[in-house]
DNA sequence: ACTTAATTTCGAAAAATATGGAAATAACAT
DNA sequence: ATGTTATTTCCATATTTTTCGAAATTAAGT
């Protein structure tokens, strides 16, 4: 993973309401939810929330699907995992910090 | 680890200049670099450096250790273990993405 | 074609971030 | 005390982000 591409990444999840937005979407699982249900979770405008969308679809940290006239969104877990993977390298390059990513896991 | 602290460490890693810099602390290791040494490697002015470290250091990424007029600045591995640990949890709440992070370790 | 529902684009204002020169401070050496 | 080096704070500016109402678009359903 490019340095570039992560910074991207890390600052579309970096705005509370979107790493909000990201973790109803991880909930929501391999279903996905609309973006209508989302902003119902959000209570936001839904301009508003259709920017944020687009921050972590560009970023690639979420999928969309056409149903109709609603719109599927789904947490990506491969770019999430390609990310945090990024971030473990960079972090583990020299230290220590193995054993608590390893805690993650379980 | 709450929602909005891991927003902003997130937030502070997602700037290039800022990753580029946190990288370097990570390959420095644990005996640290001073801020003149990392102004040397990124070639940016002073003030916006230490613009960028007091991000990461008020974020809990960075710890700062003066010896006499140097200020060394560290990588705070436990701090990024948390984040790791914090979107690890996020992302494998529902799925599929526990082998990744395993891969991530190899 | 017309209507309805879902979502995005446009446009514009407020807020936050990024950048860096110049002055201030910190810590020490002489 | 003065000088020197290292770093931060002050200040101002340019850019980007955030926000959201209103209008436009998309995709059915009737």
């Amino acid at each position: 993973m490019k340095l570039e591409k992560a910074a991207a990444q890390l600052e579309a999840l970096g705005n509370p309401t979107r790493l909000q937005l990201y973790r109803i979407l991880v909930r929501a699982g391999d279903d996905g939810l609309a973006v209508g249900s989302v902003q119902g979770k959000l209570d936001i405008p839904s301009s508003t929330l259709s920017h944020h969308l687009k921050r972590l679809v560009d970023t690639g940290l979420v999928t969309q699907e056409r149903q109709a006239t609603t719109l599927i969104c789904r947490a990506n877990y491969p770019g999430m995992n390609a990310l945090i993977g990024y971030l473990a390298d960079e972090c583990c390059a020299d230290a220590v910090c193995a054993p608590a990513v390893g805690k993650a896991l379980v």
